[in-house]
DNA sequence: GTCGATTAGAGACGCATCGTCTCCAATCTG
DNA sequence: CAGATTGGAGACGATGCGTCTCTAATCGAC
């Protein structure tokens, strides 16, 4: 008879294997009805163990999110024109919005008002990268603009995705891109800075 | 001996007590902490009245500010200037934030997807007020805007109630005025929409 | 005014989930 | 091998949900 060991799993994998439970939970029914006990179960261990690592549901979740989904910042687009990499960054946080899911967003909001605003403000640091190479290819006078434009188009983006009832459509970013982050990138080389 | 009525409340004046203690109750703990019990007992009643006008916590909350905070269409700024005018409408964005909370916006939004979106589009239509004001003094060309561009500072506005920590302070609006609204609507003056 | 219909006031109920605690056994460390 | 750590499982009290039940106050029709 084979020696049955039971497999017991400990520290990383444990941790692993817990957070994909989460993730498939979150996917199965949303953050609203993702329990603590749901999690574990799917895991197939104790609520202990989660409360030791995570103090509470958002954590766990935001853990989860971490590890399932990349950051954007990763991967830097480039198109070779300014338009088109301010286009696959909205597309890219569109896509981000489509694998998390809008009821996360309003979920760790609401349980998280502390949440760590970092993840936002990394968008900031992406555009501001997009910007200089443009400058650099002569697209554009100078990648210096006011903070508030540079993040125009991704505070924009951000918004719709909040309060928007359907996933955001192409058209959206194209008109946020269009109709507000183009012309404004514009006006701000002909007054100077 | 005096007739002691029991002095029962019904109809108008009852909702009115039970909204009124509502909007104490999300004063005093927030929303998050908002029982229905607690409104039941601090006004006096039972939970089953409150359930017999509205269906859970969301819909009791968004009556309770109904109720208590009038609608910023009420009275449309009228500062004799484009800028103050859109300024004005933002400073009482803020205002009304300051009243509400953030943490019931969040929480309705977590709670209630499905929420009326009217309130939100209704911006859309006092900045367009604002701006054919503007046009009809002569300050700027044509009010025929995009959408985008005459939504775009309450919707920036907005995007920052939304995950600012603090309230927004004075010096944000100025810049959402001043660096993103203002050039947008002249650039679409130069281009002739 | 009397009388039925309505609905306020109060709280019990069953359910779900929270976060804590307890227990035993599997695994790791030395 | 022995002791320490940690996983697996679930009981526990607390809380609040949304429903239900019961009595009595009030209303409207006559």
């Amino acid at each position: 008879m084979p020696q049955q060991t039971n497999q017991r799993r400990r520290g990383a994998a444990l941790e692993e294997t817990i957070l994909e439970a989460a993730w498939a939970e979150l996917a199965e029914v949303g953050y609203a009805r993702l329990t603590m006990e749901g999690v574990a179960a799917r895991a197939r261990t104790g609520k202990q163990v989660l409360y030791r690592r995570w103090r509470n549901r958002a954590e766990l979740v935001v853990a989860a999110m971490r590890h399932s989904t990349g950051s954007i910042a990763d991967q830097p687009p480039d198109t070779g024109e300014l338009r088109g990499d301010v286009l696959a960054v909205l597309r890219r946080m569109v896509e981000r919005q489509r694998d998390i899911g809008q009821d996360v967003i309003h979920g760790l909001l609401a349980d998280a008002p502390d949440l760590d605003p970092g993840p936002f403000a990394i968008m900031s640091e992406v555009m501001t990268g997009v910007l200089e190479r443009a400058a650099q290819r002569g697209e554009i006078a100078s990648a210096r603009l006011s903070p508030r434009v540079v993040s125009v188009a991704t505070n924009l983006l951000r918004h719709e995705i909040m309060f928007a009832r359907h996933p955001v459509s192409d058209g959206t970013l194209v008109e946020i891109v269009d109709e507000v982050f183009l012309p404004l990138v514009h006006a701000s080389a002909r007054h100077g800075h």
